[in-house]
DNA sequence: AAAGCTATTATTAGCGT
DNA sequence: TACGCTAATAATAGCTT
C-alpha cells in the first residue's frame, strides 16, 4: 500500500526489510492497540525481531522479544486492575511478580546474557566492548582453546591407542592365518584334520611367533601411529 | 479509516463491536503474516475475546520461545478461565495441544544448550565430545579468537592515534611556552612591549626554533608513541 | 446476523535529504 | 544511517442486502 504494490515474499535486501520491519512492526502493534481497545478484549502480540545479521544464536533477539511481549502482557494486566468488572486481586500480584521476576532475574536475561555471551565468544557483536574486556575475551578464549586442544590431544592419542590395538590384534590373526597356511603348505597331510585340534595346535605354535611378531609389530606401530598421528590431526586442523 | 473517522475507545454498541472485532481480528492477523514473511520473522499474535481466543505463529522457527509465548499465554488463559464471567472451555483444548506440540522444546533446553556451549567455548564439560566435535569447537574458537584480537589491534591503534594526537599537541604548547620563557630570559627590555607586537616577535624568532624543536619532537613524538603502543599493548597480552 | 459494498481513512513503499 | 514525505495501496465504518 504504497508508491507500488508489492508480494508478500521474504523481502531480500537486508535494508529494506530492516525499514519495512520498523514501519510495519509498528503499525501491527497500533492495530493490536486499537483492536484491544475497540473491541474491550486482551491483545497479545510477540515480535521476534531479529535485528543482527545473518548470524546464528537467537537467544539474545528471543530474550529481548521475550521481554518485550512480557512487556506488553504486564501493560495488560495493568489495564486489567484498571476494569471495574474483572476485581481479582489476589491473582493480580502473583502474576505481576512472575512478570517482573522475568524481566529482572529470570530466563530471559540469562538466556540474553549467555546468549550476547557466546556471541562475544564467536567474535560477534564485539563492536561495543572496552580494550579491557576485550582482553579478557581474548584470555577467555585462549583458555578455551587451549583446553580444547588439550582434549583434541588427548582423543586423538586414543584413537591412536585404539589403532594400534586393533592393529595388533590383527597382526596376531595375520600371523595365525599365516602360520595356518604354511602349515598347510608344509603338511598337505593334515588337512583334514579336526577344528579343535588344528586350533589347538594353532594357538600353541603361534604364540611365539605372535609374541615375537608383536613385538617388533609395536615397534613399527609405534612408527606408524606416529605417522597415523600427524595424518589423523591433518584432516583436522 | 472508513465512511467515517472514529475514535479509539471501546465500542459502545455490542453488535457493532463484534463486527468490528472480527473485522479488524483479520486484518492484523493479516498484518501479523505479512510481516513474518516480508521480514522474516517470527510473530507470535494472540486475541482474546469474549467467545473466542486465537493465536498464530506463522514460523515454528524458535520453537522454545514460542513455548514461552504459549506457556505465558497459557496463564493468562487460565487467569480468564478462574474468572467467573469469562467460561470458555471449548477453546481451552486447541491451546492446551498447541502447547503441548512445542513442549518437548523447552526454553529450558535452550538455556541447557546454550550454557553447554558457553561452556565448552571455555574449554570446560568436553569430556564427551568426539574429536569432530572438539576439531569443531577449535575452529570456533580460533575464529572467535581472531576476530577478538582484530578489533583488540582496531582499539589499541585508536588509542595510540589518540595519545599521539595528544602528545602533539602537548608538545606544541610546550614549545611555545619554551620560547616564551627564553624570550622573557633573553630580552627583559620587551618585557612591557604591547601583546601584538610581542606576540608577532614571538611568531617570527620561534618560528624557527620551534620549527626544529618541533621536528625533533615529532621525532621523539613517533618514538615514545612507538614505545607506548608497545608498553600499552603488554600490560593487556 | 452474516456477507458484500464503497467512500473514506490509514498504512506504507519508494524516494529524497 | 535514519529520518520525513507522499503517491499509492490497503483496511475498514457505515451502509445495504
Amino acid at each position: 500500500m504504497a508508491r507500488e504494490k508489492i508480494k508478500i515474499r521474504k523481502i531480500e535486501n537486508t535494508a529494506a526489510r530492516q525499514v519495512t520491519f520498523s514501519k510495519r512492526r509498528r503499525g501491527l502493534f497500533k492495530k493490536a492497540q486499537e483492536l484491544a481497545i475497540l473491541c474491550d478484549v486482551d491483545v497479545g502480540l510477540i515480535v521476534f525481531s531479529s535485528t543482527e545479521s545473518s548470524t546464528t544464536s537467537p537467544a539474545p533477539a528471543s530474550a529481548d522479544a521475550i521481554l518485550f511481549f512480557f512487556q506488553s502482557m504486564k501493560e495488560i494486566v495493568e489495564k486489567y486492575n484498571i476494569c471495574p468488572n474483572n476485581v481479582r486481586k489476589p491473582e493480580q500480584p502473583s502474576l505481576e511478580l512472575q512478570l517482573e521476576s522475568v524481566k529482572h532475574d529470570s530466563l530471559g536475561k540469562e538466556i540474553a546474557e549467555t546468549g550476547q555471551q557466546l556471541k562475544q565468544l564467536k567474535g560477534e557483536d564485539i563492536q561495543d566492548l572496552t580494550l579491557k574486556e576485550l582482553v579478557q575475551l581474548e584470555k577467555t578464549l585462549e583458555k578455551g582453546l587451549c583446553r580444547v586442544l588439550e582434549k583434541k590431544g588427548q582423543k586423538i592419542m586414543e584413537e591412536i591407542s585404539g589403532l594400534q590395538q586393533k592393529g595388533a590384534k590383527l597382526m596376531e590373526e595375520n600371523a595365525l592365518l599365516k602360520q595356518q597356511v604354511m602349515e598347510m603348505t608344509k603338511g598337505k597331510e593334515q588337512l583334514a584334520l579336526p577344528k579343535s585340534v588344528s586350533i589347538f595346535h594353532d594357538d600353541r605354535q603361534s604364540s611365539g611367533s605372535i609374541t615375537s611378531a608383536s613385538n617388533s609389530g609395536d615397534t613399527q606401530d609405534c612408527d606408524d601411529s606416529s605417522d597415523t598421528s600427524l595424518k589423523l590431526g591433518l584432516p583436522f586442523n
